[in-house]
RNA sequence: GCGCCCAUAGCUCAGCUGGAUAGAGUGUCGGACUACGAAUCCGAAGGUCGAAGGUUCGAAUCCUUCUGGGCGCGCCA
C-alpha cells in the first residue's frame, strides 16, 4: 500500500521537475508514514516541508503542486488533502484495504515475513553463561531476547544461527573443579576448609555425590591435578546439560555451543596476538602485552597478554570474534546483560584490528532484571549460591506467560519480573489476554462450523459488507504487519512484537464485543469469518515469532 | 572523579529512528452476559514528557548543562 503511495508521489515529482515548477534536483528520500489520526488520512507525507526549507518556498504552496500533479490512474485514492503547515495527506479508497485479506489468507502462516535480509548471514550470540552453575532468571531475558530476535531476523530472510559461547577456559573452571573435588572429600567424612571463593550452592554437593555414586572412593587420597581436572571436566558437563535442559524447556534452542577451549587448542589466540602484533596494535610492558584499543576510540588501553604469560579473556574473545568472521558471518550480534556495557568500545575496538567494518557487530544491551513475588524483592545471592533458577522460574510460571513478560519492555529498560503477577491466569497478565483473542477466533470458527458454515477463502465473501470502521481498523493493523516485523529487525527490538500482539487482540476483543460473527445473515456471516480467520493467523505468526503458543482452548 | 543506561498519568510502561490535539495496561469511580468463550467489553477521571537553555517550519525524540536513580570503570569472566 505505501509503495504504491510512494511511486504515486515519486512521479508527481518528476512531472513537477519536468515542468520547471519546482527547481531542486535533489529529491529527499521519500517518507510516507501511517497517520496517528483518522482525520489525517491513512498516510501522511512531510516532502513539501522538506523541499520548502531547502527551496524557500511556501510549504503548502509546493504540495498544493505535488497535489495537482498526481496521477491516480488505478484510483487508489479517495482523496488527497493538504493540512497543517504543509502536510500531504492520502485518504484510500476502504475497499483497497478489505482486498489485501487475501494475501493475508493466501500466504497463512509465510504472512509477516518478507526478503528484507535477502540471506545475508547473521550470528546471534546470546546466553554464554560460565558452566560453573544453573541459569538464573537474569539469564532468562538475555535467552528471550536474543532467541526471539533470531526468529524476527529468520522471518526476514536473514540467515541466522544462534550460538552460544561456553567460557570453559581459564581458572574459574578449575575453582569449579576444586570445589567438587573438596564436596567430594567432605561427602566421604574428611574433614575439609571450603574456601570462601569456592562455589557454594547446594548443585556442586550435588555433583560431588553423583561422582561418589558413580565412581566410589577412587579420587579420595590423590589430590592432583588430574584429578580436578577429571572433577572439572564432569562438573561442567554436567552444568552444561542442565543449562541446556533449562533452556530447553523455555523454548530457546541453539545452533551451536561454542567452546572457549578449542580457541586454545587451535591456536585461535595464538595467531590473533600473531597478527595484532604485525599490524602494530600492540605493545609490550615488561612481560606484559597491550593492546592499543585508544587507536579506536577506547578509553585506555587493554591487556591481552598477563603477565604471567597467559592471554586475558579480552584475547581469547577476539579471537572468537575473529572466527566467527572466518566462518562467513556478515553481521554478529552480541546479546549481553547491561553490567558488560564497559566492555563494549574494547570489542569494537577488537573487530576493527581484525580488519572488519565497525558495522558488522552489533551488541544488544540487557538490562538487569529485579525478581520479586508479590511486589517484594525475592533475595538473592550468586555468592551465597542462592538463587531462583530458569529451571524453577519456567516450572511455576510457565513458558508462555515467563517469555511474555521479558518481552513486554525495551531491552535497555530495567524489568521488574513478579513471580505472582507473571503467575496470574487473570486480566493482570496481558499474555492470556492475547492468547485468549486467538482461543476466542478458534471457538468462533468451531462455532461457525457446527452451524453449517464452511470456513471461507477470499474468493467466498463479499469485500463490501466488511465496511464497518472497527472492521476497517482491524484490517489496516494486520496490514501494518509485514512492516512492523521488519522495523522490529532493523531495530532489533523483539518488544515491538509484543506490543502488536495487545493492540490487535485489544481490537479484536472490541470488535467481537459489538457485533455478531456468526448469524443468521449468511452473507455477512461468511465475510466476519474470514477476517476473523485472518486476525487469527496474523496472531498466530506473531506468537509464533515470540515463541509462545497460540492455544486454540483455553 | 570518568563513562553508559534510565526519568512520560497515582503505579508499570509504549511512543514506529524529528511530525499534527503525547497513548496503553493497571488502579479508582460508573456501566454491559436469556445470542459466537465475561481470562472480555463500554464510559469517566488522571500530564509543566525530571529542570533549564539550544538546533528548526516542528522536539518526549537531536545537542549542551544540571538534578535524581541504576550499572560499570581488573593483568576477573
Amino acid at each position: 500500500m505505501k509503495q504504491k503511495l510512494i511511486h504515486l508521489l515519486k512521479e508527481s515529482l518528476d512531472i513537477c521537475f519536468e515542468r520547471g515548477v519546482l527547481e531542486t534536483r535533489d529529491i529527499p528520500s521519500i517518507e510516507i508514514e501511517a497517520t496517528k489520526e483518522e482525520a489525517h488520512g491513512d498516510y501522511a507525507t512531510n516532502v513539501a516541508m522538506v523541499l520548502a526549507s531547502l527551496m524557500k518556498m511556501n510549504p503548502r504552496k509546493i504540495a498544493s503542486l505535488i497535489v495537482e500533479n498526481i496521477l491516480d490512474n488505478d484510483g487508489i485514492l479517495e482523496k488527497v488533502e493538504i493540512a497543517g503547515p504543509g502536510f500531504i495527506n492520502f485518504f484510500m479508497k476502504d475497499i483497497l484495504w478489505v482486498t489485501l485479506l487475501e494475501e493475508v489468507n493466501d500466504r497463512n502462516d509465510t504472512y509477516g515475513t518478507s526478503a528484507l535480509g535477502a540471506n545475508k548471514r547473521v550470528q546471534v550470540e546470546f546466553v554464554s553463561a560460565n558452566p560453573t552453575g544453573p541459569l538464573h532468571i537474569g539469564h532468562a531475558r538475555g535467552a528471550v531476547i536474543g532467541d526471539v530476535i533470531a526468529n524476527i531476523l529468520k522471518a526476514c530472510s536473514f540467515s541466522v544461527s544462534k550460538e552460544y559461547y561456553i567460557n570453559d577456559a581459564g581458572n574459574q573452571m578449575n575453582n569449579l573443579g576444586k570445589s567438587v573435588l573438596l564436596r567430594y572429600l567432605e561427602l566421604l567424612g574428611i574433614h575439609i576448609e571450603y574456601p570462601e571463593e569456592c562455589y557454594q550452592g547446594q548443585y556442586i554437593v550435588d555433583l560431588a555425590g553423583e561422582i561418589i555414586e558413580k565412581y566410589g572412593t577412587r579420587y579420595k587420597d590423590n589430590g592432583s591435578d588430574d584429578n580436578i581436572r577429571f572433577f572439572t571436566e564432569y562438573a561442567a558437563a554436567s552444568i552444561l546439560d542442565g543449562i541446556k535442559k533449562d533452556l530447553e524447556d523455555f523454548g530457546v534452542v541453539f545452533d551451536c555451543f561454542f567452546s572457549e577451549k578449542t580457541l586454545y587448542q587451535n591456536n585461535g589466540v595464538e595467531k590473533l596476538l600473531h597478527e595484532l602484533g604485525k599490524k602494530g596494535y600492540v605493545y609490550n610492558d615488561g612481560a606484559t602485552l597491550w593492546f592499543k584499543t585508544t587507536d579506536f576510540g577506547d578509553e585506555k588501553d587493554r591487556v591481552v597478554v598477563r603477565e604471567n604469560g597467559e592471554p586475558t579473556y579480552f584475547a581469547a574473545d577476539i579471537a572468537y570474534h575473529k572466527n566467527k568472521y572466518e566462518r562467513g558471518f556478515d553481521t554478529v550480534i552480541d546479546i549481553w546483560g547491561a553490567d558488560h556495557h564497559g566492555y563494549v568500545p574494547r570489542m569494537y575496538a577488537g573487530i576493527q584490528a581484525i580488519g572488519k567494518d565497525k558495522g558488522a557487530l552489533q551488541v544488544v544491551l540487557v538490562q538487569l532484571v529485579s525478581l520479586l513475588r508479590d511486589g517484594k524483592p525475592v533475595a538473592m545471592s550468586t555468592r551465597a549460591g542462592e538463587f531462583v533458577t530458569l529451571g524453577e522460574v519456567v516450572a511455576e510460571v510457565g513458558k508462555d506467560a515467563s517469555r511474555y513478560n521479558f518481552l513486554m519492555r525495551r531491552s535497555h529498560s530495567h524489568l521488574d519480573f513478579d513471580l505472582e503477577l507473571a503467575k496470574k491466569q487473570s486480566n493482570e497478565n496481558p499474555v492470556y489476554y492475547v492468547q485468549y483473542a486467538h482461543a476466542r477466533i478458534s471457538s468462533i470458527l468451531r462455532t461457525a462450523q457446527e452451524r453449517g458454515y464452511a470456513i471461507p477463502e477470499y474468493k467466498d465473501i463479499n469485500v463490501n459488507l466488511l465496511n464497518l470502521p472497527e472492521e476497517l481498523a482491524l484490517i489496516k493493523t494486520i496490514d501494518r504487519f509485514p512492516e512492523l516485523v521488519e522495523g522490529s529487525a532493523q531495530a532489533l527490538e523483539p518488544h515491538r512484537i509484543t506490543f502488536f500482539c495487545n493492540d490487535l487482540a485489544s481490537l479484536f476483543h472490541s470488535y467481537y464485543n459489538k457485533n455478531r460473527v456468526v448469524s443468521d445473515d449468511a452473507e455477512l456471516t461468511k465475510a466476519r469469518l474470514f477476517l476473523v480467520k485472518c486476525i487469527g493467523i496474523v496472531l498466530r505468526n506473531a506468537l509464533r515469532l515470540l515463541g509462545v503458543s497460540a492455544p486454540d482452548r483455553m
